[in-house]
RNA sequence: GCCUGAGUGGCGGAAUAGGUAGACGCACAGGACUUAAAAUCCUGCGAGAUUCAACCCUCGUGUCGGUUCAAGUCCGACCUUAGGCACCA
């Protein structure tokens, strides 16, 4: 095996101490900016799993450096969070100290797999002078009304005692320790992402992200278009609002579910009978999650409301109203007109509670609600019309035109809910004064810093551990000068993310986030790759934090990333996904030990398709590794004399084609497929030339970069080869002179034939009658067609004469 | 339940627009080199039938149908599996 050890550590150094990957502000070239998601400097260091993802990137990076781009390729540290907090908890040290550590084993280990990282631009989210500014953006949020408290039921970890949203307690339990949440009500501060509903909807038309990534975010948006109906009651003047993406089937509504939160209960408590009934049902429901209503739900429960009936404004009918846990307060207006015919929920709701089914649809609906499209019947005015859009479309009119509804668009997503009652965030600059109420930290005290603190734990009644600072809680108000109580709650740690890579820009500035004239030349990111589990939240609050940005004026581009990748976990050997529990986790330190960091890198890209998923095998990294070693031998074959090799023209053309398309579409794996069969072509040769070789290496730099760079100093080049010009192939010249093409009989394959590239249909035709097993197979036929498709097949089909 | 992927040799995986299924790699087997081993190099390697052997032939990309001269690829139904979302009205 070469001596990749002495090779890696020389070009490291070099690399530092040249500063080769340092990314200058020179306006007047081309650029690129490539992000990868920045780690979480965890204390068990890097995972493989990092080092696909970074490699990935790291090859696109160098490929557009080749390519004549000014390259950004920065990297930092996602450094707040609960891990580190509940280690300082455990052992009593500060998490400045751990996370300081960690970073500087994460960096040592990132610079041993000699990832192109600009490491001056290296950011941290702890940093003052960083997390000044993710204040700043709050303080601005806040001053545009999108930050705000409000009282409502929460997710509540009883043992990490905080709140948490609805992304971080999915399947009902604690994404951080695990243990089963509980509802409660409690003040929030939350983000109104919802007021960015449809900007995220929109910008995603812009922007070149994977089609299932798209999908997620649209999903997560989750935008309906449909009509709210008001419906009169009996016995109150209230009226009751719903809302409907079936307004169509208005004439088929038997009854009304109401959320059991739903105001219209407690306002209208003396006309309803059977109130403590009603209490009951509620009190059960309080006590479930939301996780439990939605999942764990199959059979429908619920209470029907005796004293208050509903009208249907279409036909005038009374309908009996029910209170089911099936149907959100947060959702909609907290209540549904039930159509059980044609909705499978509504279906087994009447069925349970034996309420009548009236179909306006027509169909079968013995078994089941009917969902599909049909003509219309029972339905007035509708009546046979068999077009849904039409049907909806009429309904909403003669709701608009009788003042009894109108059109409206609802969104599945929540505002984003803030606050952490932890240590080890950005402290939320705000104060309370009892004279002027909520009251912003003035721009500039920021940052305001987190104070030095002994005990790490939470309060006990859910408070965050500032709660026990005096001097931090006690303050004076900006405003008014009396004195008032700071916030003590922390935000979480996707603040910090939602806006790195505007920092990568202008990391030092102390004036502003970034400055404008430098984020008009970087922005947008123009490919940022990172974790499947990120596409959905992370890339949709660092979006919304930029489209804000961008409304006030700060960045210059409305959506952040360009483009967006995913790349597929690396699986432990046994097929499972990689855990200590376990004991299935490849520590990417022996690889780089046993086989350098060369090889390591290019097996994550070779193992399977970049996106997807697949296990590690430890023996598959010998044949990348024989592969490098193939590559580092054939130096013995330059001959410095030879200057032409017309027999390798052709592949070599080829092989540039295909990694040059390879490496955009991420499909390493092939690229390096090829790459192997071109260092296998060259090896059957006896000598072949520098230009051949050179060729080869710059197609391989990108992947494995110090081998490549070592090989072409001995070649005798000064310039370093990730400086030098990625090769470009002669379209003239992918093509071989003679090529193999497939002759079938009635689609089965009978020969194969060599022709020549141009050869015409009848040439081809020709050819492939001469064939021996053809002729055989065409005794007693009858030739009744002839395919051929130049280049590709002949297909001749026939009958028993 | 809904949405989105995926299902191909012993294994990881290839296969622009439908056009020679199994590239490349691993493992395995045989051979060369070696005192020997490792390393390296060469050859073979989906299953089956037949044959001294080769050619040749049959079957084969989760299952069952369909479209087509031709289907891993397109269409329909289903099964398995991964991920995401969720009584979302």
């Amino acid at each position: 095996m070469y001596n990749f050890r002495k090779i890696e550590n020389k070009w490291q150094e070099r690399w530092e101490k040249e500063e080769t990957f340092k990314a200058k502000d020179d306006f007047s070239k081309p650029k690129f900016y490539g992000l990868v998601e920045f780690p979480y400097p965890s204390g068990a260091g890097m995972h493989v799993g990092h080092i696909k993802a970074y490699s990935g990137l790291d090859v696109i990076a160098r490929l557009r450096r080749m390519q004549g781009y000014n390259v950004l390729f920065p990297i930092g540290f996602d450094a707040f969070g609960l891990p580190t907090e509940n280690y300082a908890i455990k052992t009593k040290t500060h998490p400045r100290i751990v996370t300081d550590k960690n970073i500087e084993n994460f960096t040592k280990q990132m610079k041993k797999v000699g990832f192109a990282f600009d490491y001056s631009r290296t950011i941290d989210t702890t940093q003052e002078s960083y997390y000044k500014w993710t204040q700043w953006i709050f303080l601005k949020m806040f001053e545009h009304n999108l930050a705000f408290r409000d009282k409502t039921l929460v997710n509540y970890c009883p043992s990490c005692k905080v709140v948490l949203s609805n992304e971080d307690s999915q399947g009902g339990k604690c994404d951080i320790c695990h243990n089963e949440i509980i509802q409660k009500e409690k003040d929030v501060w939350y983000l109104r992402i919802t007021d960015y509903s449809e900007k995220l909807l929109e910008g995603l038309k812009d922007v070149d992200y994977l089609p299932n990534i798209k999908l997620q975010q649209e999903n997560w948006i989750g935008k309906s278009n449909g009509a709210f109906v008001w419906f009169d009651l009996t016995n109150t003047s209230d009226k009751l609002k719903i809302y409907t993406t079936r307004p169509d089937t208005l004439f088929g509504v038997t009854f009304m579910v109401i959320a059991p939160e739903h105001p219209l209960i407690e306002k209208n408590k003396d006309k309803i009978l059977n109130m403590d009934e009603i209490n009951v049902y509620r009190e059960v429901t309080r006590k479930k999650t939301e996780f439990e209503r939605i999942e764990l739900n199959k059979e429908k429960t619920g209470v029907k409301i005796d004293g208050i009936l509903a009208i249907n404004p279409v036909n005038g009918k009374e309908i009996p109203i029910y209170v089911s846990d099936y149907v959100m307060l947060g959702y909609g207006t907290g209540a549904i007109m039930a159509v059980p015919a044609h909705d499978s929920r509504d279906y087994e709701m009447a069925r349970k509670f034996n309420i009548d089914i009236i179909p306006v649809i027509d169909g079968d609906i013995s078994y089941e609600a009917y969902t599909e499209d049909g003509k219309m019947i029972n339905s007035g005015f509708l009546n046979g019309i068999d077009n849904k859009k039409e049907a909806i479309e009429k309904m909403i009119a003669y709701l608009e035109e009788n003042k009894i509804g109108k059109r409206a668009v609802q969104y599945k997503m929540k505002d984003w809910a803030f606050n952490r009652q932890r240590y080890w965030g950005e402290p939320i600059p705000i104060i309370y004064c009892d004279n002027c109420g909520m009251v912003a930290v003035p721009y500039d005290e920021l940052p305001l810093k987190l104070p030095e603190i002994k005990n790490y734990e939470p309060g006990t009644n859910g408070e965050s551990p500032l709660a026990k600072i005096p001097e931090f809680v006690n303050c004076v108000c900006p405003k008014c000068g009396k004195n008032a109580k700071r916030e003590t709650d922390t935000m979480p740690q996707w603040a910090g993310s939602s806006w790195y890579f505007l920092r990568y820009i202008d990391p030092f500035n102390d004036k502003e986030l970034a400055d404008y004239d430098k984020l008009k030349y970087w922005l947008p990111v123009d490919w940022y790759n990172g974790g499947m589990e990120h596409v959905t939240r992370h890339v949709i609050y660092s979006r919304f934090w930029h489209h804000f940005l961008y409304d006030i004026g700060v960045v210059p581009t409305k959506e952040p990333y360009a483009k967006r990748t995913a790349q597929g976990l690396i699986l432990g050997p046994d097929g499972d996904k990689m855990s200590k529990s376990k004991g299935n986790v490849i520590d990417p330190n022996d690889i780089v030990d046993s086989y350098g960091a060369d090889t390591l890198r290019a097996y994550v890209l070779f193992m399977g398709e970049y996106s997807k998923e697949s296990p590690w095998n430890d023996d598959a990294i010998k044949g990348v590794s024989r592969f490098l070693d193939k590559v580092y031998n054939l130096k013995d074959k330059v001959n410095d004399k030879l200057e032409y090799s017309k027999n390798l023209e052709i592949i070599i053309n080829k092989t540039i084609k295909k990694v040059s398309e390879d490496y955009e579409a991420m499909k390493f794996n092939t690229a390096i497929s090829a790459l192997m069969q071109l260092t296998s072509s060259y090896a059957e040769c006896d000598e072949i030339t520098k230009a051949d070789y050179l060729v080869l290496l710059q197609l391989l730099c990108p992947i494995a970069p110090h081998i490549t760079e070592e090989l072409n100093e001995l070649l005798g080049n000064k310039q370093m080869l990730v400086d030098s010009k990625f090769p470009v192939y002669d379209a003239s010249k992918v093509l071989d002179e003679e090529i193999e093409i497939a002759v079938q009989i009635n689609g089965k394959l009978r020969d194969t034939i060599k022709v020549k590239k141009d050869a015409t249909k009848e040439e081809v035709l020709a050819l492939a009658y001469e064939s021996d097993n053809i002729k055989r197979h065409l005794e007693n036929k009858k030739v009744v067609k002839e395919i051929v498709v130049l280049g590709r097949i002949v297909n001749i089909v026939a009958k028993d004469a």
